[in-house]
DNA sequence: AAAAAAATTGAAATCGCTTTGAATGCGCGC
DNA sequence: GCGCGCATTCAAAGCGATTTCAATTTTTTT
């Protein structure tokens, strides 16, 4: 194309326009949908735009804008950075994308430095908001940014007395449903294999579990309860050593499907059988390529998809930036509770 | 701080150069490490910024010195989209995060997208260069970019005949010696559970199987190589039709740990032994939740870190920045094979 | 002590867009 | 046929940094 012709210089504004015969002003409305622009002229533009492949260049456009056209999410790599993250961030981007906003990924290895990065994050105006997730009780992190007055949705809940936007599920009643179901097969020592103490959703777990215990008046048992991160290596030990105790637990409620991998194999190798003699309810994130209904046997779950929540998060941080106050967005999704194979009436 | 008095405005070069006395230039030379500004004046207006926690505007920034400080990542939801990536990127982000370059995620969800959103990408220059990821034997997308002159660095390889960044694992070399292991055990019936066809890593493990059967004049069953994506699911059934095959495969090389999970299943389903009856060797990315040392039984594997990989790759994109020929920019990283209880002699 | 060189600082242009405020052309009523 | 309002268009002023080029100060040389 003989308008690309010196190297490989990308178009401007001023080259497309001045091709076009009109003036940058009338080029960039028509370009950004302004309604005082002529209709036919507008269409000749954006055919053009497409034709020619002109965009605007994107830091220009921010810097004239304030917009980042972006959204910020910080991995904590030596944390509890799992399978969960990929899937939730594919949901999250799926629907920014519709909106040609993108996502920023940080990668930080403390606590402090994820502080400090969004500390960095609104000086310099990388991101018009954040995403924050795994809180904990009392978040600081949604402190920090509610002192910044950066916008940010939370996925999953915190205690802090300040309006914000969050979407969490309801964790407290999947496994106290959970629960109460094992409870009604005849379980009476269930074990409990939750996440890092500290967590929202982990505390909510336990509450859901200890209420559900309360209610029929069995005695909660703290050699049941194990708080870890959710890897099987872990699962499999804390799985191991409760099977040793005398009475045994015969059902276990596993936060994860990793978790749950670990108990697996813990029952096998303590010559248990799985959904016979010891019962498991695991939560499932829903992850395409590790599915409860293929697990031998089939396991029962307490079912949300993270990725859906992604979706709708996406959702949210788009409600938040055409204005909707933060204190009026918050969901709390309810969990299914799906029964297989893996758990029975105790033997 | 009196300094932040009315509502809560950022502080721009002007004001914060106005506040110490001295010239945006000044300022602005002090703050990126110039040599002609007086070590003094550096060190005070540096100690300055961090006081006062004055950054410099990241699109004014970009806009003026023409780079985006950020690197874009593709991903391709509906696609092969696991664990793999979420490892892959926390090595990734670890290195960049250094240097202050932040990654820029962008899902789509057909090929077709992905080839535009490098179109877009490269128009409205949003990142300096792409990671590129599961690449196929001819891949276009590199081809594009190359066409399109974006740097790239790709995490695979392609014959695509034109100088480019890349960094691989020996795929090939890793499936051919656990191919010769299983035959100097004694087996002669070995399936193999392989990526999607087409992708070159997965030719590459083909090439590898062939090659170790072809130097001991073992004749190839295609009855016995699958080609699927890398999820539990798929991989139980297949293993689970390979396994009524007469004679029945002694062995499964499964190209994932999520693969090999699968096939543990449809071989315990059948009632065989694993470890005995069947063996199996897997693949292992390395999974920090989901380690091949703590399966039942512990799982025989050729293993290389993903992770580890992100972080090279950032550190090949820094080169590629400081202005390293991309085609002087390529390695192969040889594969571990790591022996276990999943793989013994044939019964 | 003056001239030349080196070190340091600053004013202003620039990056490529959006947006304000002014200008132009057009149709319409009177 | 004039003036008014409306629909379009445009010139120029930002946005907040970096960087060129010139100016100033300081140091070195003679």
């Amino acid at each position: 194309m003989a308008f690309f012709a010196e190297g490989y210089t990308k178009m401007r504004l001023k080259e497309f326009a001045a091709h076009l015969g009109l003036s940058q002003t009338t080029v960039s409305r028509a370009l950004n949908g302004y309604p005082e622009v002529k209709e036919s002229t507008r269409l000749m533009v954006q055919e053009a735009a497409t034709r020619l492949g002109y965009r605007p260049n994107a830091s220009a456009r921010r810097l004239a804008t304030g917009r980042a056209g972006a959204v910020g999410f910080v991995l904590r790599g030596s944390d509890e950075f799992g399978p969960h993250t990929t899937e939730f961030i594919a949901g999250l981007g799926g629907r920014l994308a519709e909106e040609e906003i993108d996502i920023v990924l940080t990668t930080v290895d403390t606590y402090q430095d994820e502080l400090a990065t969004y500390r960095r994050a609104a000086a310099s105006k990388k991101v018009d908001a954040f995403i924050l997730h795994s809180p904990k009780v009392k978040d600081e992190r949604a402190e920090l940014l509610l002192d910044l007055n950066i916008p940010f949705v939370l996925h999953g809940r915190t205690e802090i007395g300040r309006p914000h936007a969050w979407l969490d599920i309801d964790n407290q009643g999947a496994v106290e449903r959970a629960t109460s179901h094992l409870i009604d097969l005849g379980h009476r020592r269930i074990a409990l294999v939750n996440g890092v103490r500290g967590r929202t959703f982990a505390e909510h777990r336990e509450a859901g579990f200890r209420a559900a215990l309360a209610a029929r008046g069995i005695p909660v048992d703290p050699a049941l309860m194990a708080n870890a991160t959710f890897t099987d290596e872990v699962a499999f030990r804390m799985a191991q050593s409760m099977l040793e105790l005398r009475p045994r637990p015969t059902a276990f409620l596993a936060g994860s499907m990793m978790t749950a991998l670990g108990i697996f194999r813990a029952i096998r190798q303590a010559g248990h059988e799985l959904g016979k003699d010891v019962s498991i309810i695991a939560h499932d994130d829903v992850f395409p390529y590790l599915n409860a209904d293929n697990m031998y046997p089939t396991m029962s779950t307490t079912r949300s998809s993270i990725r859906a929540a992604g979706v709708r998060i996406g959702e949210l941080i788009l409600q938040l930036f055409e204005g909707k106050p933060a204190g009026l967005i918050h969901e709390i999704w309810p969990v299914d509770l799906v029964l297989r194979q893996s758990s029975g009436p105790p033997v």
